[in-house]
DNA sequence: AATGAATGAGGGTTCATTCAT
DNA sequence: CATGAATGAACCCTCATTCAT
C-alpha cells in the first residue's frame, strides 16, 4: 500500500490515429512534414538543407515554400504538431485514473510509445529545441511548459498522496531526462518495446522517488 | 543494512587543474579552444561558422587555421579532451573507495561536479555526439564505450553486493539521461550545486534500482 | 608518280553550324560556355576563378552552380564538346575520299580550319589537357585516342599505298605538335589562314614523311 | 648531294654540367630550384602552392622566401635558366660547325637532348610561357626571341645554301611545335632516346622542307 | 499547384605573403 | 639563416529564398 508498486501495469492500449486532415493541402503538407521529419533527424536542422528536404520529399525547391513559408516555419510544424499529440494524448489517457501512482505510470508509458513510434519526430523535438527563435520559439515553449506542468502536477499528487518529500523539479526533470536521452541509445532490434521501457524507467524512477519519503534526511 | 542510504555523503573535493600546457603553441591552442566550445554550445556545431570562432577568439579566419586543419576536428579535439578528463578524474576519484554504492555516488558525482563546472563543454559533448564522421567519430566512440564500460561495471558490483535483479543497459542508460539532460534546464542562479543534485539524482537512481531487488516480480 | 604532290589542294567548305540547341537551358548554357572558354584561355583553368567566369557571362556566381555543379565539369564540358565537334567533322569530310595523302591533307586542314575558327576553344583543349581528373579524364582520353587512331590509320593507309617506312607514332605526335603549337604563336594580322597553313604544314609534313620511303637507310 | 641526307649524325657529346655555384646561398638555391621545377611540372604554376613547394623542398614556407622574393620570381628563374643554358649549349655545338644542313640537326638534337634530359624544366618552361607578366615576361620573351632568331638563321642558311622557297617562320614554328610538344607523350620506357627522335624528327622536317625547292608551286 | 531559373549572402578552406624572433 | 605565427584576400561551392510563369 505505502510501498511503491513498480510492477502496477498501464495497459498500452492503441489510440486510433488521428484522421486524415480535410484538405487536399493538408494531406500534402502532412506528407512533406514526414519527410522532413526524417531528413532532421538525420542531418539536424542546421545540417539538413532545403534540397535536402526537396529531394526527400520528391517536390522542386520552389514547391516547398508554397506550403511552408521558411525553413524554421518547417521545423516549428514539425514540433508543434509532435507535441500537440502527445499532450492531447495523455490528456485522454489520463482521464477516468485516479490513482497517482498509476497516473504517473500512464504518463511515462505514453511518453515513450509516442517516442518510439515516431522516433524521428521526438529525436527533433528534443534535439533542436533551441533551433527555433522569437515568435515560434515561444509558441513551443508554451506547450512544452504545459507539458512540464502536469508531470509536475503529476507529482505533487503523489506526494500528497504518499507523504513523500522528495523534490519535485529535479524529479521531473530527471524524469524527461531519462527518458527523452533513449533517442541516443535506442536500438530497435536490441531493447524492449516501449512497455517495457515504461515499467522498467517506471520502477527505477518511481521507487526511487516514493523510497524518499521514509529514509531520507 | 541492505538498504540504500541516500544521503551517504561524497566530498566533492576539488582536484588541482590540469597544468597549464607546456608550449606557447598549445597554450593558445587552448585557448582557442575555449572560446570555439562556447559558441558551439550557444550556436550548435553546424550553426557555428569558423567565422563566429574567428570573432570569438579575436583571431583572423585564416589564424584558426594554423591551429586546426578543420572545424571537424575542433570540435573533436574539445570532445575528445573534455571525455578524457571527466574519465581521468572518475579513475582518480575511485581509488581505494570500496563500498560499491559509494562508488556508484563517485560517478554520479563526478560527472555533475564537471558537467557544472564545465556546461558549455559538456554540452557540445553530450549534444553534438553525432556531429563526428569516420575516424573522428570511432576515436570518441572508444572513449565513451570505456566511460560507459565503468558505469556498467559499477552498477554490476552494487547489483552482486546487494543481490539486485535490475536490468543493468537501461538503468546506466537512464542514469547518463538523467544527468546527462541536465544541460537543457540547469540554471546557476536557480538550481542547487553539483553537490547537491548528486546526492539528489544519487538519492532518485539509488533507491529506485536498489528497492529492484525486493518488491519487483 | 609515287612523289609527293604537296599542293595537291583540299578545299575548305564551311560546315553548317550545329543548330542551335533546342531548350532555352542548353541555349543559356552554350552561352555560359562560350564565355568560359575565353576566359579559361586567357588565364588559364587554375588561374581563372568562378567569379571571372561569372563576371564575364554576366550571370551571378551561384547562378552559374545552377547550370555546372563544378568548375572542372565546365572545363570537361568545353573540352568534350570541342573534341566532339572536331572528330565529328573530320569523319564528314572524309567520306568518299579514296587518296591517302588526300586523306592526310583533309586531316590537317580540318584541324587547323577548326583550330584558327575556335582558337579560345582549341587552345583550351591543347593546353589544359591535364587538368581534368578521374572520371572527366578518361572520358576524355577516350575520345582522344580515338582522334589519334584516325590519324595513325590515315598515316598507316598512306604507308601501305607508297610503301613508306616512317616511324608512325612519332610521326603522327610530330604533326600534332606542329599543329597543336599553333595557339602559342597564331596571330590572324600576320598569319596566314587555316588553307594556307594546311597547305604548307601538309607540305612539310607529307613530304619529309613520304621521302622516307626513297632516301633513307 | 642536292638531296636531303636525312641520316647525317649529329654526335651527341655530354657537355660538361655547369659548375657548382660558388656560394652557400646559391646552392640551396638551386636546390630548391631543382624541386620546385617538379612541383611545377606536376601540378602546373597555377595549381602549386608555395606550401607544396614548401614540403617539397623541405624548407619552410618562410624560409622559401628568403631565397626568391616571391613565387613568380621563382617560375622566372627557372623558366630563365633553363632557357639560358639551352641557348649557351647550342652556341657551343654550333661552333665550327659548317654544313648547313647539320647545324639544323644540331639544332634539334641540342633541344631534344636537353628536353629529355630535362623534362620537368623544359615542361614548365613549354607550358608555363604565359604565366609570367610584365617585368618578367619581357626579359623571358627576349631569350626566347633570341633562340627562335637563330632558327631562323639556320633555315635561312639552308634556304640559301640550296635555293629552297619554304616559309621560314611556318617551318620554325612547325619545328618548335613538333618538338615542344614531346612533353605530352614523351614515355621514357616506350619511346626512343634524343639522338634518335632528334634523327627521326630532324628526317620529317628536313625532308619537308627541302623538298620544298623542287616540286612546289 | 508547382516549378525552373536565379540570386546575395555566407559556408569552410587555402592562398601568397609578412615579420618578429 | 630560417622559422613559427599570423593575416587579408580570395578560393570553390552551397545556402535559404524569390518570382515569373
Amino acid at each position: 500500500m505505502g510501498s511503491p508498486s513498480p510492477s502496477a501495469r498501464v495497459s498500452a492500449q492503441r489510440h486510433r490515429a488521428a484522421p486524415p486532415p480535410a484538405t487536399r493541402f493538408d494531406r500534402r503538407l502532412a506528407e512533406i512534414l514526414t519527410h522532413a521529419t526524417d531528413v532532421f533527424c538525420k542531418k539536424g536542422y542546421e545540417g539538413a538543407s532545403m534540397r535536402d528536404l526537396s529531394r526527400a520529399s520528391g517536390m522542386s525547391l520552389a514547391g516547398l515554400y508554397y506550403y511552408f513559408e521558411s525553413k524554421e516555419r518547417l521545423l516549428f510544424l514539425i514540433q508543434k504538431h509532435t507535441f500537440t499529440t502527445i499532450v492531447h494524448r495523455l490528456k485522454a489517457r489520463l482521464e477516468g485514473v485516479g490513482d497517482p501512482e498509476q497516473r504517473v505510470r500512464i504518463f511515462i508509458l505514453n511518453h515513450l510509445e509516442y517516442f518510439l513510434a515516431n522516433q524521428s519526430a521526438m529525436k527533433v523535438l528534443s534535439h533542436e529545441a533551441e533551433a527555433l527563435k522569437n515568435g515560434f520559439a515561444s509558441e513551443l515553449a508554451a506547450i512544452k511548459r504545459e507539458y512540464y506542468r502536469i508531470c509536475v502536477s503529476l507529482l505533487d499528487e503523489l506526494k500528497g498522496d504518499r507523504k513523500l518529500e522528495f523534490p519535485t523539479r529535479i524529479a521531473v526533470l530527471s524524469l524527461f531526462g531519462m527518458m527523452n536521452w533513449i533517442y541516443t541509445w535506442h536500438n530497435s532490434r536490441v531493447d524492449a518495446d516501449a512497455e517495457h521501457l515504461a515499467r522498467e524507467m517506471g520502477d527505477i524512477f518511481l521507487c526511487g522517488v516514493m523510497s524518499g519519503g521514509k529514509s531520507r534526511r
